[in-house]
DNA sequence: ATCATGCCCTAA
DNA sequence: TGAGTTAGGGCATGAT
C-alpha cells in the first residue's frame, strides 16, 4: 500500500483520463503547481433493456455483454427513473475509457440496450463520482520525477480527495505577442510576460518581462522554454484565437517534420505533458472549432472576454486599452506603423521590441481590470468543476456537472444527449405595448428571478412531467396544458439544484454584507464574486432546459416555464387595469405602472424650498405606492419587487426602447434599446439622443427640438467632427454572405485588407464612415486611427443628416416634429416657432 | 412606393 | 467536445 502522506489543497485547472488513470492539474493554495494521477476509477457505463418490460432472454443478453472483451465485469444497479419508466440498470465496467471505444460498444449493442451516463468524457466522472469541485485537498505520495513541467508531481487515489471551502488560487498568467512579417508570415519578434495573483486575486508583484528575437526557431523554442520553466496555468493575448496561436501553429508546420516530435516539441510543445511524443504535446483544436486547447493550461482570449464584458463600439487592442485606461498616455501614441512592419523591424527593432512587450502587457491588463480570473474561478466553484470547463466549455456543461451527480444519488439514469426536433418556436416572454409619450412618476415593479422561481415553484423537472394528461396523482399544471409531479409525490432535480443555489447566494451576499461592515475588502469582493456566479448559474437553467438537445429536456419544460411567466404577468396587468391603474409597459417581467399622484410636483427637484419640498413628497408617494404593489402581488409562487421610481419614462412607442429617469433607489438617467446603446450606432447620435433625452425627461421638449435642427443644419454644412461619424458592425467571413458586396461593413473590411495593408478577422467588429451614397450602393472607408492609420477626411452629408434626422425625428414625432420638419428646420403648424 | 428578406444588436 | 432561449427594432437591399 502506498503512503499518501503528502498533503495539498489546490485548485483544479483541468482533467484528462488517461486508461484507468484520471489526470488532474491544479494550482495549489501555497503556489505550488501540481500534476496528480489519480487511481481507482474505473470506466463505466449504464444499460438497460429497449423493451418496456424485462425481456424474458435477459440474462442472455447480460452474458453476451459479459463475455465482450472490452467489458471487464457487469454490476446489477437496481431500478432507476428513466423517460420511459422505472427500469432495472446495470452498471457495464468497460476496460477502456476512450471516446471511441465506448462508441462502439454502443454502436454495436444498440439493438438490445438503451445506454446512460455514456456520453461524457470519462474524467468528469472524478467530479460526479466524489461530489467534488474545484477545490480540494488531496493526500497524495509525491514522485521524485521531474518530466512533467510542474512543481509536484504526485500520485494518488479517489479516496484522498475531499472538498474544501473555496479560494482564490495564486494562477500564474503568462501574456504574450507576435510580431509577424506582411510579406512572408514569418515571427520577427515576441514578447512574453509573466505574473502571478494573489489568493485575494490581486496581482502579486511587477509582471516580469521577456523577449524574443533571432530566428525563428530560437524565437519559438525561447518562448517554449520561458513557458515550460515559468509554468503559466492561463496563457493569453490579445485576438491568439484567432491570430497568434495559429500563426504558431503554421510557422511549426512549415518549419518542421510531421514526424519530427522532438523538434515540434521543443518549438511549441506548450502542454503539461511529459513526453515529447505524446499527440497532444502541441495546442490543438478541434475540427470546426475556434477554441483552442492545451494540455494542463487554458487559454483565454482578451479580446474576447473585453467584447463580452465592455460591448466595445471598437474592438482594437488600443481602441479597448484606452477605454479602459484612459489616463495612460503610453497607450495614445502608436510608435510603430504596422502596415510596414517589416521595414520598421529592420530600421529601429528596438523599438518594435518594446511595441511588442507594450502588446502582451495589455492582454493581461485587460483582464485583470475586468477581473475575468476570479470571475472564472468563481463559476467554476459554484458549477463544482474544473476552471477549464468554465473557460472553454458551454453552459450545458455547467448544468451537467450540477445536474448528473444529483441524479446518480436519487436513481435517476442519466439520458445521452439527443436533438429533439423543434421545427416551430417555443413562445417566450410577453411584451406590452406601450403609447408614445412622457409619463410622470412610474414605479418599476419586476419577479425576482422569474424563471428559476417558477421551475422551484411548480417543481417543473423532466423527472416531474407526466404524459398521461388524465393522471390522477396531484400535478401542477401549466397554463400550457403540462402537468407536473407535487414536490410531495417527487422533488425534481432541477427545482432541488435552484433552491440550493438561492441559499448559497443568500449566504454569500450576507457574508459580503458582514465583510463590508468590518473592513475586510478582499472578503467582500470574493463573496460579491460568488453571489454572482450563483446568479448566473441560476439564470442560465432555463436556457438550457428550453434548449432543443440538452439531455434532461423536452419541449414542453420550456413551454410550460414561458406560459407560467405570460400568465402571470398578464394577471397581473389585466387586474390593475381593471382597477383603472395605468400599466405603460411590461417585458418579460416587469411592470411599469403610474404613479396615481394626488398632488402636482415637477419631475426635476427644483432648486426652490418649495418645489424641493413638493418633489420629495411626490417622490415618498411614488416610493409608498411601489412597495405596496410589490407587496400585495408578491405570492409564494413569485416574489414581486419594486425595483425602480421614476419621476418620468419616455417612449416613442417602440418595444424594448425607452427612458426614465431614476430617482430611486439612486439617482441616474436609464435608456434601453436606444442608439445609445447600441454598439453599431455613431457617436454624435448617441450624444445628441442623450441630450435631448435629458430635456424630454425634463419637460423641455423645445431645447431637444432647437438641439437636433441646429445640430442637422451644421451637419449639413459639413461642419461634423468626422471622428463623431464612424459606425462599427462586426463582420463575419465574406463567404457567410448571401451578397457580400451589398453590405458596407463588409466593404470597409475588404478595403481595410486590400488597400491598407492590415489584418481582417472575421467576427471582429470593422469601423468605417460613408464617404458618399449617391446611387443605390454606399461608399465606405474604413477608419483605421487605432491602427495607426490617418482620419478619414470627408463624410457623406445627405447620409448622416438623413439619419441622424431619422433616428431623432422618431423620438420628436411624440411631439409634432417630423424627420422631414427636422430635415427643413421649419413647421407648417407650430408647436414652437424658430 | 411597398413589402419581404437578411443582418446586426439589444431586452429580458 | 456542436449547441442556452424568444421578442423585437431598425437599417439596407432587392423584388414587385
Amino acid at each position: 500500500m502506498p503512503e499518501y502522506s503528502s498533503q495539498f489543497d489546490l485548485a483544479v485547472i483541468s482533467t484528462k483520463s488517461n486508461d484507468s488513470k484520471i489526470q488532474l492539474w491544479g494550482r495549489c493554495i501555497t503556489g505550488e503547481s501540481i500534476f496528480l494521477e489519480i487511481g481507482g476509477l474505473e470506466p463505466y457505463l449504464e444499460i438497460t433493456y429497449s423493451t418496456e418490460q424485462v425481456p424474458s432472454d435477459i440474462n442472455v443478453k447480460l452474458d453476451k455483454v459479459k463475455r465482450r472483451d472490452d467489458v471487464v465485469e457487469v454490476i446489477e444497479l437496481g431500478e432507476k427513473w428513466t423517460e420511459y419508466g422505472v427500469k432495472e440498470m446495470w452498471r457495464v465496467m468497460m476496460k477502456s475509457s476512450k471516446h471511441q471505444d465506448r462508441s462502439s460498444f454502443r454502436k454495436e449493442n444498440i439493438n438490445d440496450w438503451l445506454f446512460y451516463n455514456a456520453d461524457f468524457n470519462h474524467d468528469k466522472r472524478l467530479f460526479y463520482d466524489l461530489d467534488i469541485g474545484t477545490h480540494i485537498r488531496i493526500n497524495c505520495q509525491v514522485i521524485d520525477d521531474h518530466r512533467y513541467p510542474v512543481d509536484i508531481y504526485a500520485k494518488t487515489d479517489i479516496h484522498n480527495l475531499n472538498n474544501i471551502t473555496p479560494f482564490q488560487a495564486p494562477f500564474v498568467i503568462a501574456s504574450f505577442d507576435l510580431e509577424t512579417s506582411i510579406l512572408d508570415n514569418r515571427i520577427l519578434c515576441a514578447a512574453v510576460i509573466i505574473d502571478q495573483l494573489d489568493t485575494s486575486g490581486q496581482r502579486k508583484e511587477i509582471a516580469k518581462e521577456y523577449t524574443f528575437s533571432g530566428t525563428e526557431i530560437e524565437i519559438m523554442k525561447g518562448m517554449t522554454n520561458l513557458i515550460r520553466d515559468k509554468n503559466p496555468d492561463i496563457i493569453t493575448g490579445y485576438n491568439i484565437d484567432n491570430f497568434d496561436i495559429p500563426r504558431l501553429k503554421e510557422r511549426l508546420e512549415y518549419l518542421t517534420k510531421e514526424n519530427d516530435t522532438k523538434t515540434r516539441s521543443e518549438l511549441f510543445g506548450w502542454s503539461r505533458r511529459a513526453h515529447e511524443n505524446e499527440w497532444d504535446m502541441i495546442p490543438y483544436r478541434a475540427r470546426n472549432s475556434k477554441k483552442w486547447t492545451v494540455v494542463g493550461r487554458c487559454f483565454i482570449d482578451a479580446w474576447w472576454e473585453a467584447r463580452m464584458v465592455l460591448r466595445p463600439k471598437r474592438e482594437t487592442l488600443s481602441y479597448v486599452s484606452q477605454l479602459l485606461f484612459p489616463k495612460r498616455r503610453d497607450l495614445r501614441k502608436l510608435e510603430i506603423d504596422t502596415s510596414k512592419i517589416d521595414e520598421e523591424w529592420e530600421k529601429r527593432p528596438d523599438e518594435v521590441l518594446e511595441y511588442c512587450k507594450r502588446d502582451a502587457l495589455l492582454p493581461w491588463e485587460i483582464l485583470d481590470e475586468l477581473r475575468v480570473i476570479p470571475k472564472k474561478e468563481s463559476l467554476a466553484a459554484v458549477s463544482k468543476t474544473s476552471l477549464d470547463v468554465v473557460i472553454n466549455g458551454t453552459t450545458s456543461n455547467w448544468i451537467d456537472s450540477l445536474v448528473i451527480r444529483l441524479a446518480d444519488r436519487n436513481n435517476v439514469a442519466v439520458p445521452m444527449t439527443k436533438r429533439y426536433d423543434r421545427s416551430d418556436q417555443i413562445a417566450g416572454g410577453y411584451v406590452h405595448e406601450v403609447e408614445p409619450g412622457v409619463y410622470p412618476w412610474v414605479a418599476v415593479l419586476d419577479f425576482k428571478s422569474m424563471y428559476p422561481s417558477i421551475m422551484i415553484n411548480n417543481n417543473i423537472c423532466r423527472t416531474t412531467m407526466i404524459d398521461d394528461k388524465n393522471t390522477q396523482l396531484p400535478c401542477n399544471e401549466s397554463p400550457d396544458g403540462i402537468k407536473y409531479l407535487q414536490k410531495s409525490q417527487r422533488e425534481g432535480l432541477v427545482p432541488k439544484l435552484l433552491l440550493d443555489l438561492m441559499s448559497q447566494r443568500d449566504f454569500h451576499k450576507k457574508e459580503m454584507k458582514n465583510a463590508l461592515s468590518n473592513g475586510e475588502k478582499s472578503k467582500q469582493i470574493f463573496h460579491d464574486g460568488m453571489q454572482y456566479a450563483v446568479k448566473i448559474l441560476m439564470n442560465s437553467f432555463y436556457g438550457v432546459f428550453a434548449s432543443t438537445f440538452y439531455r434532461f429536456t423536452h419541449k414542453n419544460i420550456g413551454s410550460s416555464i414561458t406560459a407560467w411567466a405570460r400568465y402571470n404577468i398578464t394577471e397581473i396587468i389585466r387586474q390593475l387595469e381593471e382597477e383603472n391603474q395605468n400599466v405603460v409597459y411590461s417585458d418579460t417581467d416587469s411592470i411599469f405602472v403610474s404613479v396615481p399622484m394626488k398632488i402636482t410636483a415637477p419631475t426635476k427637484r427644483p432648486n426652490t424650498e418649495l418645489g424641493a419640498k413638493k418633489f420629495d413628497e411626490a417622490k415618498t408617494e411614488l416610493v409608498k405606492f411601489g412597495k405596496e404593489l410589490a407587496e400585495r402581488f408578491t405570492e409564494d409562487a413569485a416574489e414581486l419587487e419594486f425595483e425602480t421610481g421614476l419621476s418620468a419614462f419616455f417612449s416613442h412607442g417602440a418595444k424594448k426602447r425607452y427612458v426614465g429617469r431614476m430617482i430611486w433607489p439612486k439617482e441616474e438617467m436609464i435608456i434601453r434599446g436606444y442608439e445609445t446603446r447600441r454598439s453599431d450606432s455613431f457617436t454624435l447620435l448617441t450624444n445628441t439622443m442623450k441630450s435631448i433625452f435629458e430635456y424630454i425627461l425634463d419637460g423641455n421638449q423645445e431645447s431637444a427640438i432647437k438641439e437636433v435642427i441646429t445640430l442637422i443644419k451644421e451637419v449639413k454644412k459639413g461642419n461634423a467632427n468626422v471622428e463623431d461619424l464612424v459606425i462599427s458592425r462586426s463582420c463575419k467571413a465574406f463567404d457567410r454572405y448571401a451578397n457580400p458586396d451589398g453590405l458596407p461593413f463588409v466593404q470597409a473590411a475588404k478595403k481595410r485588407r486590400d488597400d491598407h495593408g492590415l489584418e481582417f478577422t472575421p467576427g471582429m467588429k470593422v469601423a468605417y464612415v460613408v464617404t458618399k451614397s449617391s446611387g443605390s450602393n454606399q461608399v465606405v472607408e474604413p477608419w483605421l486611427v487605432e491602427d495607426g492609420g490617418e482620419p478619414v477626411d470627408t463624410y457623406d452629408i445627405d447620409y448622416y443628416s438623413k439619419r441622424l434626422a431619422k433616428a431623432l425625428g422618431r423620438i420628436t414625432e411624440a411631439f409634432g416634429w417630423s424627420e422631414n420638419e427636422l430635415l427643413t428646420g421649419t413647421r407648417q403648424t407650430t408647436l414652437f416657432s424658430f
